[in-house]
Order: structure tokens, then sequence, then C-alpha cells
DNA sequence: GTTGGCACTCCGCGAATATGAGTGCCAAGT
DNA sequence: ACTTGGCACTCATATTCGCGGAGTGCCAAC
């Protein structure tokens, strides 16, 4: 049904059509590839193709351009991830080295990943709920005045300050401090909240409703899902590519960007960093969004996957490319997670 | 020169500008508003008004569009910010409050701004050159491994983790800590470096090396001036307002947007939080954004402004509304940034 | 200084026309 | 059975032309 030349034709079609932006015709396919056979030849394969539903034309005698199916087709045909070039490498490793914090790394890989694919870039902070917690401390800033730091395997830091009824003596904070440790750290965020719900038991009395709020709150910040929706984006003005069509393609997508929580479940669920999650048109999960494409995979500090990071462009845009891309990145910035 | 009617001709003419986005003609304007004149003497203020250079025509035979000394003037004229509505203010209370964070009030204020003015909004985040030390906490996370914690009087949390080359006894971490604490707190960050030069001096002989490494850890986060470049953006979509002439002026507005250094010189000079900074087209420093304003102002937690906040929108765009947002958003921010 | 009248200027818009890329199909060739 | 050249056909896009109308500038009258 579909023999290796009819496969060549669709993607000499998508390859095509990623660069001109311009619906392709038979005369053009033959002239710019050298697929050994004459215009009639190909045409007969594009009405093939077009019957099976991989391309279409946008109106009788026009080009064709390939659908949702037929990039989807494409991808998949894409057996493996092409390996960056040796420049390429060497680029991604020089711009993200010397990254002094979380922070720092997670706004230079947005930049980075927006500078190769020329697209939009989308990195997910890492996800508390899977990290671990490496330390807590317990800080009295004044009297009745007093700062919570958690610190996570990822290099987050959740900070909470609150005022407390009355004084707290400096041992019973350092006993606090001790037991809290105790308790958490190197366990999982989403269970720090459980281990220490038993600990003001273990104070007198008279401390032990301060210590019982204290504990709150550092549950709290332990279990506090919204820090989980943070996101970097970059490469925004890369958008002016899509060129045509503003209010359909790029107005919906700039509106996504502002919704984080859009975004996030455009990212998907956290998969494998070997692997490269692509999504196409319809199959993203956004009705506004039909025109546009997701590529996007895990990355994390060790074989697990803490977060997301991706690029999001139109459906026309270069897989291959952004495949990679995203793939290098998030090996190198996993790396990078699992040293410091 | 300019008597009061020319005045009111050119105020109605920038008003009915902004809102139809047309060129306006001296019936449209006799009809909109109520001048008590006609149309033709209104033409005969016209163009003394456009003799003066307020006002421009696109062509000949078409209505008449203010030019940025227009706006300039139109802008002068309005004496006094316009109060917001109840309903306003209201919103904007219920909208800051409940922050937890200076991270989480900087992305409530921005996307407050971006809502209420429907354009792009940027907020700076508190300048720590301008804040005071509020707390420094020194953590050791595992033997050689230190943490340090700098605590902003704006609720900014600056961290450094380093590698020691040899473990430090508890004991010296301790008066590391007190004597880091009594001698930078409450001191601005710009002059925290110089007064722990000496520090070093006061401990053992042999723990003075590492004492002077992580006392240059400190030196180096305080004087971090890469994080006062830090921003935060919303209301991209609200973009999509501009309309016509997408290469020209949106374009170039996104990749300033992903330009921080760019956007702070947009922002320029951090101003009195009682004074509303408006820089209308060619008065912006940057010549891509030829068709783009600024309304801009400081705020911070004292008297004494610390950042900047503001929103940027094409030349046509509504003054008072805009001045009035900023005005209001800043003073709450303001009174936000003092309590905590 | 204000107003109505009037000729004039162009922009924008729609209809009419030309252009041409690309297709589908058919008959002939291999 | 597949491939190929030929050819008529289709339809989107570009171009031209003509017109209507909004808006102006000027002038004479008030």
């Amino acid at each position: 049904m579909l023999d290796t030349r009819k496969l060549d034709v669709l993607r000499a079609i998508v390859e095509d059509y990623v660069q001109t932006r311009e619906p392709v015709g038979s005369k053009a396919l033959v002239d710019r590839h050298h697929l050994g056979v004459s215009p009639a030849t190909v045409r007969n394969d594009m009405a093939a193709l077009e019957e099976e539903g991989f391309i279409t034309q946008p109106h009788t005698s026009a080009g064709r351009i390939p659908t949702d199916k037929g990039y989807r087709l494409f991808v998949d045909q894409l057996t493996r991830i092409k390996p960056l070039s040796g420049a390429e490498k060497r680029a991604i490793a020089t711009f993200l080295e010397g990254a002094v914090d979380l922070d720092d790394v997670v706004h230079r890989s947005v930049r980075l990943l927006a500078q190769l694919t020329q697209q939009v870039a989308i990195v997910q902070y890492p996800t508390l709920s899977r990290s671990t917690v490496r330390h807590v401390e317990v800080v009295t800033m004044s009297n009745t005045r007093l700062l919570l730091v958690v610190i996570t395997s990822t290099g987050r830091v959740e900070q909470r300050v609150t005022e407390l009824p009355e004084a707290l003596d400096d041992d019973v904070i350092s006993e606090l401090r001790a037991r809290l440790n105790s308790a958490v750290v190197g366990q999982p965020l989403a269970s720090a909240a459980n281990r220490v719900a038993g600990l003001p038991d273990h104070f007198h009395l008279v401390d032990r409703a301060v210590v019982a709020q204290i504990v709150g709150i550092f549950a709290e910040a332990v279990a506090d899902n919204r820090t989980d929706e943070k996101v970097a984006i970059g490469g925004t003005a890369n958008l002016v590519r899509f060129g045509d069509d503003f209010d359909r393609s790029i107005k919906p997508l700039l509106e996504a960007l502002e919704e984080h929580v859009v975004l996030l479940k455009l990212l998907g669920e956290v998969s494998s960093p070997s692997l490269v999650t692509v999504r196409i048109g319809h199959e993203v999960p956004h009705d506004q969004l039909a025109t546009t494409s997701v590529v996007a995979t895990g990355y994390g500090p060790g074989e697990q996957a803490v977060a997301t990071l991706g690029v999001v462009g139109p459906t026309r845009m270069d897989y291959a490319g952004s495949m990679s891309a995203v793939h290098a990145v998030a090996r190198y910035v996993s790396h990078i997670l699992a040293d410091a």
C-alpha cells in the first residue's frame, strides 16, 4: 500500500513544505529531490497519499501540504534521533556551564533551547513532589519571627516566614531543627508531611502548640503544589516566524504561554529522559492549538525524570532538528543537576 | 497660540484615535464630543495644531492622528492622576493579598497590571544593591559542603553552595554565623562586602583560609549584579491588540521582551513611587520601538524606591488609565513589601 | 473669529480580467 | 502493471480600472 517511494515522496513533501511554507507541487519535488521518476509518477503517488489522508490540498489545483497524520507518519519514520554536530554539543556545554544556581540553569536552558530550535522553548522547574529533602533550616529572625528554609535534591529552595505567638527558646529551636532534619532528609517531599506529623509530641507541653504551628508551616510548604506549576519560557520572538494567520495561530499560543497551567498540560506527563514525545496538531490537548506541535521530554538528576522541557511550534516545523535539540539539552541539564 | 479650545480639540483627537484606531476627521469630532462649534471651526484649529506639529495626516484628505509631540502635550495636560474606582481598588487588594513570598508578589503584580491595562506589564525584582541585609544563615549540608543563605529586606533570598577543602568545626560555623550577622544585618547590600573584609582575621590561623573562602562567596553573592536584572513579564497576549503592522511594531517588542537588559533600560531609572514616568515613541531609548510608549514608576518598602514596574504599549494607548493603574499597583506593592 | 458652501484629492473597495501553477486523466510506451 | 508525456481544466492570486466617499482647504458671508 505504501511502498518505499511513496514514503520518500511524503518525506520530500514534508521537508519542502517545512522549508518553503508553501504547498508543494509535483514538478518542484522532482527538481529539488533526485527521485528518479517523472512528475506524473509523483502525481500518482500523491493521489494515493491523499487518498490515505497523509496529505491534502488547500484548494483544487494547488500543491499538497502534509496533514497531521502525514507529519505523524513522517516523525514515526525518523527511527533514530539525529545526533548533534560537535559544534552544537560544544555550544550547549559552554552555554550551560557556569550556571550558579537552579534558577540560572533553568533560564540558560530555556534560552539555549529557543536559540537552537528557533522556536518557543519551555522548561518546567523540577517538580517538588518528586524530589527529596536535602536540608531543612530553622532560623529566628527576631524574637517572634521565624524563617523556615527547605532545600531539595534538585537545588530548589522553599522558604516561609511566620509570626509566632510567643518567643521560643534557642534550645527548642535547635532541637526542632535536628528533629526535622533527621525525620525528613532524604525523604521524598510527598511523604515529608506525614513524617513530621507526630513530631510535636516529643516536646514539652508548653512548647507544643508553637512547635505544632511551625511543623504545620513546614508541611504546607512541602505539600504546596502551586510551586509545581513553575515554568520558564523563552524565544517568544520566534513566533514571528509563524508569519501568516496571526489571530488563529499566534494569539491562542501567546495566551497559552501566559497560562502556566495550560503549558504544563501541553508538556504532558513527565517521561523518561531518553524518550522524546511529539504531539502534532490535534494530538495537542488544547483545542485552540490545533496548528501547533509540541516536542518534549523529561529530565532530572538521576535516571528518574523530575520535570519536563520542550519546544512549541507550528505543526509545520523541523521535527528532526527539534527532537535532537530537546534530547541533547535534556541530557545536559540532567547531567548538571546530578553533579550539583 | 494654543487657546483652551485647541487643547480640547487635541484631547478629543487623542481620545478618539486611541479608541477607534482610525484617523479622526472634523465631523466625527463634533459629533462625538460636544464642543459647541462647527466642523469648519474645528478644521481651522486642526490646521493650527498641525502647523505646530501636534497632529498629522497620514495622507491628504484623511483625518488627523496625534504625533509623539501631540501625545506628550496630552499627557502633560493630565494634571493629576485619575483615581481608580472603588471596585478597581478592591480588585487590586484581593488580587495581591495572600501572596506568600516575594516571587509570588511579583508574579501577581505583573498579571494584575496586565489585566488592568490590557497591555504588556513589566515588574523588576527589587534591586539587591538598594536593599539591606535582614539575615545571613550558614548551614553545613555535609562535612565539607556548606550552604550560605542571604535574606534581604525585600524578601529576596540569595543562596550559594560551596565545597570546602576541609571540614569546619561546628563552633567555628556558629561563630562565623554570629560575626557575619552582626557585621551586616541592617546594612545595605552594596556595603556589605566591605564590612566583612577583615572578618577572617578574628579566627584561628588554622581556620582562616576556609573562613576567607566562605566570606568571599558571601561577598560575591551580595555583589552579584546579575540578579539585579531580574524582571517578570505578563500580558504578552495583549500584543494582539496592536493589530496592524506586525513586523514593524510587534516583532521588535517581542525581541525586547526577551532581552531583560533592554527592558531595564526601557523602565529607566528608578523613580519616586509617587511619580509616574511616561516615555512616548521616540523618547523611548530604543530605536526599534519608535511606535511604543512606556509608563513606569518606582516602588519599594520604604519611602525609597528599590525597583521599577510599568507597562509597555503602542503610542496609541490609554495613558490616563495606564498611569493610574501603574500608580495604584506600585502603591499597593510597596505597602505589601513594607509589611512583610 | 465663526460658519456654510464647494471644489478637490486620494484612499479603499469591488468588479473584471489576466496569469499561471498545478492537477487529473488518458493514451502510448516500456 | 507501472511509468510517462500531453493536454484540457480549475481556481487562487495578482493586476487593473473605475467609482464612491470621507475629509480637507479655501473663500465668501455672517
